[in-house]
RNA sequence: GGGCGAGUGGUGGAAUGGCAUACACGAUGGACUUAAAAUCCAUUGGCUGCAAGGUCGUGAGGGUUCGACUCCCUCCUCGCCCACCA
């Protein structure tokens, strides 16, 4: 022996110069090889990665090695998502400028990177803070604009009061800003916004196109759009012109509105109570309630209340008066602000009728148990049979959804409309340490469009970092004074930047040619490489950067900038990595840093423990101890090129342990590629190699000094499986192996069905479902001489107490059931 | 409140209708060593038994089946996402 430890320090420097000097991670311009876009979420430069932050390359890179190995040419790009609060957060606390800290962060990153293994092709990397990428997310701001679908408008929005800044809805998590966990409150101020919204019903029909991503992630989509179908009715106001446009999905419930109710913010409010007698009062109320708006929308349970206008309403169907309030739980954004209510079919409504003393009406019965409006404890939600409608009286409630909308529809009271829950996609920040946006404010000539040609929009350097409550580009007059580009009088800039949710929802189109300085990206190559085959990252961005990124893929697909609808065709989520039973953060001090553990053990370990801790898409705990387990084991597949144990050359009959063993060594092969073009499953793939060394290292006691070809089989599949996962190391021993070149030229292995065949087979038997004896018979045996075998075996004979069994149940090649 | 997912040894997990607990961690005992580390060997779900074995066992209860961790129904617990969406 000539080592305690494999050297792999010196192994892991080694070899990742040589990939370098090889290019292994440079995509091949003009390469016949089919292509593999492999593309992981992009980061935000943040100072110490820890070993939860690893789990993604590595992931990634293993798949990477996979599919060079599997004669790909494949595409490994990395970049930063570099603009950012925390930047700019940071530079408020400790004077330091964004752009520094976020530069150094970037170079630091790289050397992790690079101490993990991961390999990228670093010539293609883009950095959204860098003018020479930001001038093209301005760039497809404008294409919004000109599409119309970039508009401003006056919105009451989520305002964070620490951060100083709009957020979008998807940034407020219960009631909180996601970045730093201030209560959010609502303010009214003009905004940018992208017309998502135009694109619902394409964004949630061409997730049908997205056979490969996760149904969780679809799913999640899918109720974020929240596409829902149903009538909208007009309700005349009586003794007045004024009309009230209601939404419901509930239309066979019609007959059975005793009231409506529509949103404190309703625009009608004034001019249907300019004449109450208690106007006053409900004045009060209007106000009251929009105050608490703002906690509502922050998820607090609020008690509903409401207060009547003293109108009413005729519902078109009876021609019925019901009377109309204003209450606290109608949504102004959804529908369209006012709701039939049915407090005999609607818990909500059902709830506030009862407060108020307002009437309930039960027009769908209980078959079951006939229901009684005086008595009912809580709504009837379920189907029925219609009663108390009408000519619909009698049929089952599904079916009169439809009739009731076709009916209404032919009478012109009602009309099918579709509603979603997708909000417009608001995208100003008042902020500096993000694109700017790149539009003019001209007293004579309105808003303007920066003229392509003047793209980019520098961020200034030399700014104060003080929030407070604008961005503080304002106080940059070199930056806001311009020429108006119509009429070329003085004129001021746009001060708000943009959300970076921008920059990252084009990102992958830029790593084809990340150096071109005349357009966005390369059409040709886009097309070429795009959808990406392969899009690794955090669940965590299931709805916004997912959704974003489809939307202005379509946009530039819809202008004919690009030739493909979606951008990721696969889609892989991968669970966190817990300390403790919790997320790993600074501010928790329970964060594992890889740096200390690479330096111990080298990143090979790290690597092969990540792998192999749970199945990747699952959240999963560190241990420590683990890692000291995949140290172990990688010493000991090392030891396994020892010169003791190198296998003599000469060829001769296969023996029955030799053939177990080239068993073992091909369904390995089957099993490890199976998990790689499968489910990505690298912890039972690596249990399987771990089998496979168990038993080359069972064969090499057995008869240490006849060792046949075989073992050189079974010792070379197990390097050439661990490369993927273990790269550096498994280029060392590949070369130990007298292999002269590197492994990921060298081709994956297949698999040789004959090798997998066995003479004997052993069947369990069971007895009644338990298993009782086993047997041992011929592959080939047919099921007459499988019985006649099973009844000779004793344990049988014992449970069977001279009984006949009832039935035999032979599985092919696996088990024996006996029914007694 | 709605939707989705999960619940298996002391621990991470394996098995998706056919031998439950592969692989690994931890633990216990042993070999080697002056000693330790490393390595190697053995044992390791509960109960019962000297043993062979028996018996129970995949959150709980029921069902389908020759056979259920796996499928169906009811319930419990945890996690995630959405949430006064009409």
């Amino acid at each position: 022996m000539t080592q305690e430890f494999y050297p792999f320090k010196d192994i892991e420097a080694k070899w990742r110069k040589r990939w370098e000097e090889m290019g292994l991670f440079k995509m091949q311009q003009d390469s016949p090889k089919k292509k593999y876009y492999c593309l992981m979420m992009f980061p935000y430069p943040s100072a110490a990665l820890h070993v939860g932050h690893g789990r993604n390359y590595i992931i990634g890179d293993s798949v990477v090695r996979y599919k060079i190995m599997r004669g790909y040419n494949v595409l490994s790009p990395m970049g930063f998502d570099a603009f950012g609060l925390p930047a700019e957060n940071a530079a408020i606390k400790n004077g330091i400028h964004p752009e520094i800290s976020t530069l150094n962060n970037i170079k630091t990153m790289r050397r992790q990177f690079d101490s993990w293994g991961a390999g990228y092709d670093w010539d293609r990397e883009v950095v959204s803070c860098l003018p020479e990428y930001y001038k093209w997310t301005q760039w497809i701001f404008l294409q919004l604009y000109k599409k119309g679908l970039a508009y401003k408008k006056k919105a009451s929005v989520n305002w964070c009061p620490s951060c100083q800044t709009v957020l979008a809805n998807e940034q407020v998590i219960d009631g909180e800003c996601e970045r730093c966990s201030s209560q959010v409150t609502l303010r009214d101020l003009e905004q940018w916004f992208f017309k998502i919204t135009e694109y619902s019903q394409r964004l949630l029909d061409d997730l049908q196109l997205l056979e490969n991503w996760p149904e969780r992630v679809k799913l999640m989509q899918k109720n974020w759009i929240g596409r829902s179908q149903g009538v909208e009715i007009d309700f005349k106001v009586k003794d007045s012109d004024i009309i009230l446009r209601c939404f419901t999905t509930r239309v066979d419930t019609i007959y059975g509105v005793t009231y409506m109710v529509i949103s404190n913010e309703h625009p009608a409010i004034p001019e249907l109570i300019k004449d109450a007698p208690d106007k006053k009062e409900i004045e009060k109320f209007v106000e009251e309630t929009r105050k608490e708006n703002a906690a509502d929308r922050i998820g607090a349970d609020i008690e509903k209340r409401g207060v009547f206008t003293g109108k009413f309403v005729i519902n078109p169907v009876n021609n019925k008066a019901v009377p109309l309030w204003i209450g606290n739980y109608v949504v102004i954004e959804y529908g369209t602000g006012a709701v039939m209510a049915v407090p005999a079919h609607d818990q909500r409504d059902f709830e506030f009728a009862k407060k108020y003393g307002l009437g309930i009406e039960v027009v769908i019965d209980n078959p079951k148990d006939p229901l009684d409006a005086e008595k009912m404890k809580e709504a009837y939600i379920e189907e029925g049979v219609m009663v108390n409608s009408g000519k619909f009286n009698g049929i089952p409630s599904l079916e009169t959804i439809e009739k009731i909308a076709d009916f209404m529809e032919e009478e012109k009271i009602g009309k099918r409309e579709v509603h979603y829950k997708l909000r417009d996609w608001l995208i100003s920040r008042q902020r500096y340490w993000g694109a700017p946006i790149p539009m003019i404010y001209c007293d004579k000539c309105g808003i303007q469009p920066v003229d392509e040609k003047d793209l980019p929009v520098i961020l200034p350097k030399n700014i104060k970092f003080k929030p407070h409550g604008e961005s503080p580009l304002k106080n940059a007059p070199e930056f806001v004074k311009v020429k108006c580009p119509k009429c070329g009088g003085g004129a001021r800039r746009e001060i708000d930047t943009m959300d970076t949710f921008v920059d990252s929802s084009w990102y992958f189109l830029r790593y084809l040619s990340p150096k071109e300085d005349k357009k966005p990206f390369n059409k040709e190559l886009v097309n070429k490489w795009l959808p990406v085959d392969q899009y690794i990252g955090g669940v965590e961005h299931a709805i916004l950067h997912l959704l974003y990124s489809r939307f202005i893929v379509k946009v530039l697909y819809d202008m004919g900038y690009i030739g493909f609808k979606e951008p990721f065709a696969k889609l892989f989520t991968q669970g966190m990595i817990t300390k403790n039973g919790i997320k790993m953060s600074k501010s928790r001090e329970n964060v594992v840093s890889s740096d200390g553990l690479i330096e111990k053990y080298g990143a090979d370990t790290v690597r092969l423990y990540t792998l192999f801790i749970s199945p990747p898409e699952k959240d999963a705990e560190w241990s420590d101890r683990g890692v000291e387990g995949a140290w172990r084991f990688l010493n000991r597949v090392w030891r396994l090129m020892e010169d003791s144990h190198q296998p003599s050359a000469i060829s001769r009959q296969l023996d029955e342990k030799g053939s177990d063993l080239k068993r073992k060594t091909h369904a390995t092969i089957k099993k490890v590629t199976e998990d790689m073009e499968g489910t990505f499953h690298f912890n039972t793939a690596i249990s399987a190699i771990m089998e496979l060394v168990n038993e080359t290292y069972d064969y090499i006691g057995l008869k240490p000094e006849a060792c046949g070809p075989e073992l050189r089989e079974a010792i070379q599949t197990v390097v050439i499986l661990l490369a993927p996962f273990v790269p550096h190391v498994a280029e060392e021993m590949w070369q130990k192996l007298g292999n002269k070149e590197s492994v990921f030229n060298a081709e994956w292995p297949m698999y040789d069905k004959n090798a997998l065949s066995q003479n004997t087979i052993e069947f369990p038997i069971q007895i009644n479902g338990k298993l009782r004896s086993k047997i041992e018979a011929p592959s080939a045996a047919g099921e007459d001489e499988i019985k006649k075998l099973v009844l000779k075996d004793q344990i049988v004979i014992k449970w069977l107490e001279g009984r006949t069994p009832k039935r035999i149940i032979i599985v092919k090649g696996k088990l024996v059931n006996l029914v007694v």
